[in-house]
DNA sequence: TGCCAGGCCCTCTTTAGGGCCTT
C-alpha cells in the first residue's frame, strides 16, 4: 500500500502519526529486524492517510511469528528491503509526534532501523498503553484487542496486522483524548501533557488531572 | 544445547520478585 498519497500535511498540535510493527522479535538488540509497519496520520481525531508495507528482513521469520502475524517467509522474500521501506516511512511521518500501543517497543525497532539509514527521528512518542493502564483501570486488561472490545472501538476483526494494529491504536487514541477531556472538563489535551500523563505515577494520575484541569480552566469551557 | 528484552507497576517491597505488554 505504502502512502495513499505522498504526505505534505503541516506538522502541527493537531496532527499525531500512530504506527505499528511486525517484527521477527522482541528486541532489535538481539539481532531482530521489522517485517511490517503500518500506520496512519491522524489529524484532529480523524484519519486522514495511511501507510503500509511489508518488508524483507534480511532473516528467516520463526514459525511462532508465522503464526503470530500470519506473515511468512514467502510473503517478505519478495518484499523490499528494510532501508528501503523506513526511508519512505520517514517521509510519511516527518517531523510529526508519533503513537503506539507500547510504545517502548515500536520506538526502540523505529530508532534501531533509522540509526542503520542515518535517518533522525523528530517527533516525540506518547504511549496509548500507559495512559489506558490510568484512564481505563477498570478494563480486564490493557492489550490492544482487549481495550477494543472494551471501549466497542471499530475494528475489522484483523489483529496482529501491521495497519490494522495501527488504526485500531489511532481509535483508541482518539477515545482517550475524548475521555479524558470530557471527564475532567478540559477542551482540548497537548499531546505533551499526553507524554506527561504517561509518565506520571499511576496511583497519582487521577488528582494530576484533576489539578491540570484547574490550572487551565481558561480552556475549560467547550462552545 | 539452551537461552536471550526492557520498562512499568504492584506487593507478601525498597538490599526483590514477578506479572503485564509489545513481536
Amino acid at each position: 500500500m505504502k502512502g495513499e498519497k505522498k504526505n505534505t500535511r503541516p506538522v502541527s498540535a493537531d496532527t499525531v502519526v500512530v504506527l505499528d510493527f511486525e517484527t521477527t522479535g522482541l528486541s532489535p538488540d538481539l539481532g531482530e529486524r521489522p517485517i511490517e509497519v503500518g500506520a496512519v496520520l491522524l489529524e484532529a481525531g480523524r484519519i486522514i492517510d495511511r501507510f503500509q508495507s511489508l518488508m524483507n528482513p534480511g532473516k528467516r521469520i520463526n514459525s511462532f511469528i508465522e503464526g503470530y502475524t500470519g506473515i511468512s517467509n514467502a510473503m517478505v522474500r519478495k518484499a523490499p528491503p528494510c532501508a528501503e521501506v523506513m526511508a519512505e516511512f520517514a517521509q510519511f511521518i516527518q517531523a510529526h509526534n508519533l503513537v503506539a500501543h507500547n510504545a517502548s517497543f515500536d520506538q526502540k525497532f523505529l530508532d534501531a532501523e533509522f540509526g542503520r539509514i542515518n535517518c533522525q527521528r523528530q517527533g516525540d512518542f506518547a504511549c496509548s498503553m500507559l495512559i489506558s493502564r490510568r484512564i481505563y483501570p477498570d478494563a480486564p486488561n490493557h492489550q490492544l484487542g482487549t481495550l477494543v472490545g472494551y471501549k466497542r472501538l471499530k475494528s475489522d476483526g484483523i489483529f496482529h496486522r501491521a495497519l490494522a494494529d495501527a488504526e485500531m491504536a489511532a481509535h483508541l487514541w482518539v477515545a482517550l483524548l475524548g475521555d479524558i477531556e470530557n471527564r475532567y472538563r478540559i477542551s482540548r489535551i497537548p499531546f505533551p501533557v499526553m507524554r506527561k500523563l504517561a509518565r506520571t505515577p499511576k496511583a497519582s494520575a487521577d488528582p494530576w488531572l484533576w489539578q491540570y484541569s484547574r490550572s487551565h480552566a481558561d480552556v475549560k469551557a467547550k462552545p
